[in-house]
DNA sequence: GAATAGATCCGC
DNA sequence: CGGATCTATTCA
């Protein structure tokens, strides 16, 4: 038989502010079919007043998914060859999405970083993309661990609005502390 | 249609 | 620092 299935966050979760959203989930157990991995690293992506934000020129048939429900997964390809993990944040109507940076696997003793690699390594694709991770019985998170710091800095890789400080990040002497 | 930049990663 | 590699979006 499977292990009991850890108890997946709930919408109210998702359906608030990004900026609250992005920093606990560091942390929290994804749960991804037969992985189970600790979040280590989120960034927060808004909509208006964020110019690096796929959401930021309004609805488009990608960035639709961001202004939707809550709690349902983001997969978007970049640069030819990644596909990048976020989930669906902010009330229904307003758009918002937490990208998945960092991932520790405890069984493997394995620590994914960067969003790019996560993914190649979970085998997620854009084929997961608006999956409501609420409802789903193999793609969810679950409250785990409770991180007690992390550092703020500025998010990687983008070109716009580099001074907002939208990144997470467990710091290392937490991950050595609490992660097994 | 064509042009371009892109929420990345790896190797030199 | 450049190349890989393809696509969503913008511009004409």
């Amino acid at each position: 038989m499977r292990k009991n299935r850890l108890q997946a966050l709930p919408r109210r979760f998702y359906s608030r502010p990004t900026l609250e959203v992005a920093p606990d989930l560091l942390g929290k157990a994804l749960i991804f079919k037969n992985f189970t991995g600790y979040i280590t690293e989120t960034e927060a992506y808004i909509g208006q007043d964020d110019e690096a934000s796929h959401a930021a020129r309004g609805i488009t048939p990608r960035s639709k998914i961001m202004f939707g429900q809550p709690g349902l997964s983001y997969v978007y390809f970049i640069y030819g060859m990644y596909n990048c993990l976020n989930f669906v944040t902010e009330q229904d109507g307003a758009p918002g999405a937490v990208l998945i940076r960092g991932l520790y696997l405890p069984e493997m003793k394995l620590h994914l970083n960067g969003p790019g690699k996560l993914c190649r390594h979970l085998g997620i694709t854009r084929a997961h993309n608006g999956i409501d991770i609420v409802t789903a019985k193999d793609f969810y998170i679950a409250d785990k661990l409770h991180i007690p710091a992390f550092d703020t800095t500025p998010r990687i890789g983008i070109s716009k609005a580099k001074d907002k400080p939208w990144r997470y990040v467990v710091t290392n002497t937490a991950l050595t502390k609490f992660l097994p």
